[in-house]
DNA sequence: ATATATGCAAACGATTTGCAACTCC
DNA sequence: GGAGTTGCAAATCGTTTGCATATAT
């Protein structure tokens, strides 16, 4: 992977811990600060939460991964796949999240912008709701 | 307005506070906590931010106010006008926010949901940019 | 060798809460 | 009068930061 390469040149340093995380996100799309830290533990990997924050702030400054603020947790982080923008379907009840293109949706965006003579940077749209498994059991686990 | 109606039905008490924070809302589209301590203290009226944040949440619970997280900062609410949703473009200069409506990104969003066999509670799209104003300007002060 | 990373504990900022005093119906 | 409300200060929770130490190149 030349993500490697992208940190060197930024002059940063390519450590055990950056490498786990990277290497957790590609096993897991969605993960948060916590939800890393407690992987790591039950991997017996020791790492403070402070370093976590330090590496999740370093690889989103250099578009390695992208954060999400989908409720007023925990912030969560994804592969910022290059030029690849989607949005997503979270479910409030196991806290699942699908990811979803549409490019109408994206192209009306762009029209009521326009209309609005607003200049786009990004978007989020967010569906919340329940996905088929907990649409059934309709826990009321809070989304996590 | 028979929100205090809706309040009294509730067992919910109207003190000059709630009556002065509904006032503030026909008067500011979006407000978070913070400004509407602003505000009170603009025109010497003594209240508590625990005692406005008890408010909100009382509120949007009643469904009087909805409640929106525009960014890693403060939540943001606006009243609830029944079943009239919209969405967002949220100016990245000045922090203003422009409602808008499109009927048919909503009916793809249902579609969308559809295909996942997702059940939709409801969902926020929230474009950020610059408006025309800062557009101009740019001037690169936080969303606020 | 030295610039960058890390852990720890303390600091932060938004929001919540316990508790005693207070106000609305 | 009693249920619901408020203020205050302390507590929470996610996240950030200062500093001294450790590590990558």
């Amino acid at each position: 992977m030349d993500l490697t390469k992208q940190l060197k040149d930024a002059g940063i340093k390519i450590t055990q811990h950056k490498l786990a995380i990277l290497a957790l996100f590609s096993e897991h799309k969605h993960l948060d600060a916590f939800k890393i830290l407690t992987i790591f533990q039950s991997k017996n990997i020791d790492i403070s939460l402070a370093t976590i924050y330090r590496i999740l702030a370093s690889f989103e400054e250099h578009n390695i991964i992208t954060k999400h603020n989908f409720g007023n947790e925990h912030a969560n982080y994804e592969l910022a796949v290059a030029n690849e923008h989607h949005d997503h379907l979270i479910c409030m009840g196991c806290g699942k999240v699908i990811e979803f293109v549409n490019q109408e949706i994206e192209e009306l965006q762009l029209q009521i912008a326009k209309q609005n003579q607003f200049e786009v940077h990004n978007h989020t749209l967010n569906i919340y709701g329940f996905c088929v498994e907990c649409k059934i059991l309709k826990t009321s686990k809070p989304i996590n």
